[in-house]
DNA sequence: TTGTAATTACCGAACGTTCGGTATAATATA
DNA sequence: TATATTATACCGAACGTTCGGTAATTACAA
């Protein structure tokens, strides 16, 4: 009954991820998210009334639904830690592209002074994470004083090894973070 | 023979080297950086002729010197090794307040599609880091091949917790980095 | 010592451009 | 035709930048 979508809606937030991604929430202006979904401001804004904040919202929300399905969701399952962790790490280096994508974490940690508007979703994100890493830490038999310690230290690992790769336009930390990853987690 | 400045250069770069810290270099406008510093938008032109492009690598290459100064040095002076490190992880606290305050080599990497202006510099700044760490675990006794590794994870690692903490808005993360890494970088 | 020129720092006001956002009309599909 | 979608035009505000001119200090001649 009605004309049909130009471009699907997970195309559309794949786009508007990228470009957010790349350049930063400030940088990424209408004219540019215009030109990277083909779509019109006035279209962007008939499919997001409230703007770029709402764009920028619903990519956050929709990059985290998939990383808890393909990060977060393999490290709470059930079965041989191992294995989880295998492909927890695999899924990492599809969803970070092998280094070269930025998290949105860090990208939207920065922009607004105060808290800003993705504050509690980055915090709710990265506390996620942190207790998917702890729980198979104890399942892979950690004490659970040092579960904490290595969850976060794989955090920190993660967030910082794709920080050095961009810094060094060179992927070789990211990976070596991936291959090093079960050990770090599971024990020493 | 000439009017004196209002502010001093060292003061003036400090300011803004917080604003572009704090809200990234997009979101860093000439309105907030005349706030910041007390000079009206004219006024900083005169400072820096070349806009605000020049205010940002300015203010990068007084924080690269002053990096360089505070934890570089120690970490390839002669001496204990583990005094040396001592010294470079105090300094490091100081640096970044902390944990408070976020690192520009993460901030100046996203904005600009391309490589950008910056990237140049970051790239140069994270290798001499990098080389510093390395050359320290290997004057604690670590064997060469191990000794990069040490380096890149320890860089990681500080950069990781950063974001860390920030995200988390606990700089817990980064004072346990701080804590642990001399065992990190001399031995496990 | 005084007065003037030279030099530098600073500022108010405006520039053209682009920003995010909003109408409204045209288009394409059902 | 009915309607979801797109395109065009436009808005006030803010952007980075520029310019003419003023304030403050020093150097030097009278």
């Amino acid at each position: 009954m009605a004309r049909p979508k130009s471009i699907g809606e997970d195309e559309l937030l794949s786009r508007l991820e990228n470009v957010f991604r790349e350049v930063g929430y400030e940088a990424a202006s209408l004219a540019v998210l215009s030109k990277a979904t083909g779509l019109q401001k006035a279209s962007l804004y008939h499919r997001f009334p409230r703007g770029k904040a709402q764009m920028a919202q619903e990519v956050l929300s929709a990059a985290l639904d998939c990383f808890t399905q393909q990060v977060i969701a393999p490290l709470n399952a059930a079965g041989d830690p191992e294995k989880r962790l295998a492909l927890a790490a695999s899924n990492l280096d599809q969803y970070y592209f092998g280094g070269r994508k930025a998290c949105l974490l860090n990208i939207f940690a920065s922009p607004d002074i105060d808290g800003g508007p993705f504050q509690p979703s980055i915090r709710a994100a990265f506390e996620a994470l942190l207790k998917a890493f702890a729980k198979i830490a104890r399942d892979g038999g950690a004490p659970a004083s040092e579960a904490r310690q290595r969850a976060e230290r794989a955090v920190a690992l993660l967030q910082g090894s794709l920080v050095l790769s961009r810094g060094l336009q060179n992927h070789a930390p990211f990976k070596r973070f991936l291959k090093e990853l079960p050990s770090e987690i599971l024990g020493k």
